[in-house]
DNA sequence: TCTGGTAATATGTCTGCACATATTATCAGA
DNA sequence: TCTGATAATATGTGCAGACATATTACCAGA
């Protein structure tokens, strides 16, 4: 069983982690070193590397200069959840997609807002909110703040056929976002759009989007009872 | 500005990023090859290759052999949470950490839930009801089933003192997992638990593991209204 | 015009080597 | 015993070259 060859990074990847997994190499305990396994497994060290390190990503390893690798005492799984274009699921599913503006209008973000968006004294803003159905169904409700400062094309788009989001993701490429998931009590207004009882429990996402150090938009999404959002590891 | 020296593949990374940024190159447009890329940035193809990867794994590039590199068109941005464990969680918020078992009986899970573990004719199961506290106060009640024929140890272990997840994951890794993020209304038994209102809005999330083909657990966690799950791309 | 084989090409990856860098272990000197 | 310099070591990364592989473009023959 140490005869084995393995030539390219995938197979000594997966000889890892069924040591791993069969216990040969238990959580918490060292790993042979790069050198060493590379002689083993009858491969170059890049290879080796190359396969640890993809490990090490994955969560399933923790390596240090000098100190050597070790298998993860606590396998912080990462599940990656991908923020998908409505549009693009919604007719993935082969259901007609549709779009409503509902409200259009510049503003002021409220105060604790403007704060989260690290926003600047003379910062235009414009509120869009709008509905998107799957089927003629309603799948999400949004309210969302622009930043016209920063994306100045926005003004004149208006979002009145295009939802924002779309229009955003291909004209204001953004650099970093934070995004948080919620339950929340619906609303007379998100009960009204989604056309669910008032109270019933609604999935929401929070989402806001820097260009750098500039805001480009702060969004809430309202999904209608039911909605499950998915992933795996 | 084609001048410069681009010597390790994190500087690499950052023209190219740079570049896609400024709209140097489009989205759904291709990029120049590895080689050409290599010979204007005064590097190796191999450091090109490392930089183009890794903005491929983050989705801001589409590579196929032989048809080339492009930006891609609907950067699908992937948010990577981790799937913590809970008393780390508030350990680390330097508060209090407490468990309780609430429940614990053998049986047999509804027929849906069979079917979605994929369990066999004879797999045996034990159900176990936990709240676990920070400073005293409920943090998440978890509905948990566990395979005790795909880990037998459970059964003696019987969670009295120790999270199921947290002994889990020491003692029966797992190969893959399915999760499901949704709200619900706060039925009797979670509202009791949690110490909420009837029907108040509750983040729930669903998570499967397997050993291969060999279900491990399936868990439902309840948290308190007012949950936020974050994370950030 | 259609079809199947072939050549061309861009990315994917391996090898062997070298040096960089972070971190630990060690040891001399106060 | 404590402290700081130094050596040792494991991973991180770069380079040049080579071959593998997937996919496209193209062309000859029916």
């Amino acid at each position: 069983m140490t005869a084995g060859e393995f030539k390219n990074w995938q197979a000594v990847q997966e000889e890892v982690r069924r040591r791993i997994h069969a216990r040969i190499w238990a959580p918490g305990e060292m790993i042979p070193n790069e050198q060493d396994l590379a002689e083993e497994f009858g491969c170059a060290r890049a290879t080796v590397n190359r396969a640890l390190r993809n490990l090490s990503e994955a969560g399933l390893l923790e390596r240090r200069r000098k100190a050597g690798t070790r298998v993860a005492l606590h396998p912080v799984r990462k599940a990656t959840l991908s923020i998908p274009m409505i549009r693009k699921e919604i007719e993935d599913r082969g259901q007609s997609y549709g779009y409503e503006r509902l409200f259009y209008r510049r503003g002021t973000p409220p105060e604790a807002l403007l704060r989260q968006l690290k926003a600047r004294e003379n910062d235009q803003f414009v509120r869009v909110k709008s509905v998107q159905t799957a089927d003629g169904v309603p799948f999400v409700f949004e309210d969302r703040w622009v930043n016209l400062s920063t994306v100045p094309g926005a003004a004149e788009e208006g979002f009145a056929e295009t939802s924002a989001n779309e229009w955003l993701l291909t004209h204001a490429p953004y650099t970093e976002g934070d995004i948080a998931f919620f339950a929340e009590n619906a609303s007379e207004e998100v009960a009204g759009t989604l056309g669910c009882d008032l109270g019933a429990a609604i999935f929401v996402i929070d989402r806001v989007t820097w260009d750098n150090d500039r805001s480009i938009t702060s969004v809430r999404q309202f999904f209608p009872p039911g909605y499950r959002m998915q992933t795996s590891v």
